[in-house]
DNA sequence: GAACGTAGTTACCTTAAGGAGACCACCATG
DNA sequence: CATGGTGGTCTCCTTAAGGTAACTACGTTC
């Protein structure tokens, strides 16, 4: 292996780029996995426990552009919109679905691993934590 | 697939925590493919380009106490640090591999997914493009 | 004694990611 | 007419991630 395997935009790297996104991974996973590849909006958001109804457009419009998605809007009365997995969003399920089945196999690691410093207050903690050397 | 594997906490959501910080994972795959599992401090910096001082001095504190690496310091004379993976920072490497793998062999996938729309201007990019005609 | 290399620490700053919550337009139902 | 369901948009806000650059301290070499 070379330095040049390791300049700033290598293969290696860009995959990165998936999971950067917080919610992007788990959409692809979901709409394959509990809805075939297509789903209606309202029923893959709520598929999907935590993510802000912001955050849940935002990521599909990201999605759509980058070309993992398509975007189908029944204009009809209750307009009715659906999305499902482009050509491309199926290669991606693949590699998605490689890292989470790793992380069913090896639960056991994930929970040896010790949370970060800085990643354990989340917003609750914080107020409890200001008692440092005045 | 019941709703319950996507509460919060599963095992699939976790592993993303691996990908959560930028150096993680190119810190475990170099330390592994470069060096054998074990590296100085400075050789493994050099190593890994456009990692900043500073970030790569607090991921690998982060990585120590997570239980992915040890760091061993010869306090002899002039004091040589030295980095090497646990046992569970070899687990982790697998899954690193399997990722950057994946990437190597589908960098068409990654060709085809058009960049976000904010996400325009980040460092890979700005790089690439540094060059630009001006 | 100035510069260099090792291995950091610290302060400061910018940006982007993410979340909260209000609002919009449409229609049906009670 | 108020409520609820569809599928959004918008603005405001907080936090964390990451980067820059300066500084430490020690020892060697020019």
């Amino acid at each position: 292996m070379q330095d040049d395997d390791w300049r700033e935009d290598c293969a290696p790297r860009r995959v990165l780029e998936i999971f950067a996104t917080k919610w992007t991974s788990m959409i692809l996973h979901t709409l394959n996995a509990r809805h075939k590849g297509a789903a209606r909006s309202g029923a893959l958001h709520r598929s999907l426990p935590g993510v802000s109804k912001k955050m849940f457009v935002q990521t599909l419009r990201d999605m759509e552009t980058g070309g993992l998605l398509d975007r189908h809007i029944d204009s009809t009365v209750p307009p009715a919109v659906t999305y499902r997995l482009t050509p491309l969003g199926h290669r991606f399920v693949g590699l998605v679905d490689l890292v989470y089945d790793w992380g069913r196999d090896n639960a056991d690691a994930l929970d040896a691993l010790q949370p970060r410093e800085g990643a354990r207050r989340t917003r609750s903690t914080v107020l409890s934590q200001s008692e440092h050397d005045a």
